[in-house]
DNA sequence: AGACATTTAAATGTCTGACAAATGAAAAGT
DNA sequence: ACTTTTCATTTGTCAGACATTTAAATGTCT
């Protein structure tokens, strides 16, 4: 077997490569074995250890599955729709929390990816997805809501309107722009916005959906769009002035206080 | 620090997500050190290679990089575009690969999303965009260009025209759409399609790049989305009918033939 | 004093060998 | 025929060791 002790790259993840090159061709289909660790070793030619590190990092990838005991081992696992949306919101939402992305970014992708399901949501929603909604939207309108449950169940609005294009492979797609966006937009604009606002506006996507008319679909996405836009910006404008009046007395409020960064894990 | 030995999930796993878990918090940012193994095995009460297990599990999502030597260690990993967009296209693959998912299912969330990127396209290609997309156009003419390079180049033709969106937020999820699809489509359709008719369409969406015509560029990609479509169902007939005149003689030919299917990895 | 070479400590990368725990198959017993 | 026991296989975990890399600390010479 082909390792290169030379590669700039450690064993396990050059095995790990190897494995996954195997299974992304066809050589390995779902549910098909791999040799056990003590074979792998020997055909790589390396350590029990090292070809558990090189297996880790494929279960982290949810590519295999292991299983203890004689007859046990490591399968090729069958990706689902359910894993590859939470890898890909986790992606998602690690990629804009550490690059620097503008609002209006993050704004502009988001709403130009869920308007493009409108026409298939007109097409193929069925009452089970306009129930979801309504549902949300009943939730939306309880008085007693914390900010986090609102912001809940906004992204499972969203989700269950992008749902109603009846293709899973849309949705999906659509996980990291919703899952992942929502949420920050959501703890950028939550201490401004209107509930009421946005019931209105929901009710509305409800409405149009119930009518299977994308038109109307698409321009109440575009209008929430503009009113998230202009919220961010105003609420930006706000922070700013505010750090312009105490940027005298205290220089370093730039990174969120969200993050405590004590350093430690415990 | 708590890891719970009753758990179902492995040791390793348990760490990586309390590991992870901080990441995503914010209680460890960009370019923050981790304790050393060593150290990390006594916080956790485990051994070192249940510790460099974990590790792995986080390496192997580009979440942490490592580096040898004195003042070396574990630090925490800005995910670039590049990085994201590659894990994206990966487990899209894979997801399509491993799911029974109809040509048309995938086909018409790929042109969906892409017809998503129009406007923002027709308000902010920049000349930079317009020579990438002229410059695959001038490939896929080539008289002796080999199937797989010309499959490469219709997926970077389209890679630059969402890029044309300048929204790298939106490039980035178009990844998961056209990367992952566009290939598995080509893989289905290449024996049929006609080059001449492809180029012609590329040329027309080229065009309407270039007069920053948003209505031209959606008509133009429907047009391209309803020739696939055509193609593929086509396709899918011919195989069809072929299945059923050598059903008698031979029973399961029903998986891809690419699969070869040997089980081991030598 | 400053520039260069050497040493050293800290950290990851890897290996060996061992034991524990789970698990399904086969053997034994009823 | 059914149940129980045994057993081999395989993953999960640990301990200890050595190799390699790296940068800071130290030493040496000009």
């Amino acid at each position: 077997m082909k390792i290169d002790p030379n590669s700039a790259a450690d064993f396990s993840a050059q095995i790990a490569k190897a494995i996954r090159d195997a299974i992304i061709s066809g050589d390995l289909i779902v549910d098909d074995r791999l040799p056990s660790e003590q074979e792998l070793a020997e055909q790589f030619d390396v350590s029990r250890p090292t070809i558990r590190e090189a297996l880790k990092r494929l279960a982290a990838q949810s590519l295999i599955r292991t299983q203890r005991g004689a007859f046990g081992g490591a399968f090729v696992r069958r990706l689902s729709y359910e894993e590859a949306r939470k890898q890909h919101v986790t992606t998602s939402t690690l990629l804009l929390s550490m690059n620097e992305i503008s609002f209006d970014t993050a704004c502009q992708a988001r709403f130009a990816m869920e308007r493009s399901c409108v026409r298939l949501v007109a097409q193929n929603r069925i009452q089970a997805h306009l129930d979801a909604m309504a549902h949300e939207l009943a939730v939306q309108q309880l008085p007693d809501l914390s900010d986090e449950a609102f912001c809940g169940s906004d992204v499972a609005f969203h989700r269950a309107l992008v749902d109603g294009s009846g293709n899973p492979v849309l949705s999906y797609q659509m996980a990291g722009a919703i899952e992942a966006m929502q949420p920050l937009m959501n703890m950028i604009t939550f201490t401004d916005r209107s509930r009421a606002e946005i019931v209105d506006m929901h009710t509305a996507l409800f409405a149009a959906a119930t009518d299977r008319d994308a038109t109307r679909l698409e321009q109440e996405l575009i209008r929430l769009e503009d009113y998230t836009l202009t919220l961010g910006r105003s609420v930006f404008e706000k922070r700013q002035s505010l750090r312009a009046a105490r940027s005298v007395s205290n220089e370093r409020t730039k990174s969120s206080p969200i993050i405590s960064q004590n350093g430690g894990l415990s």
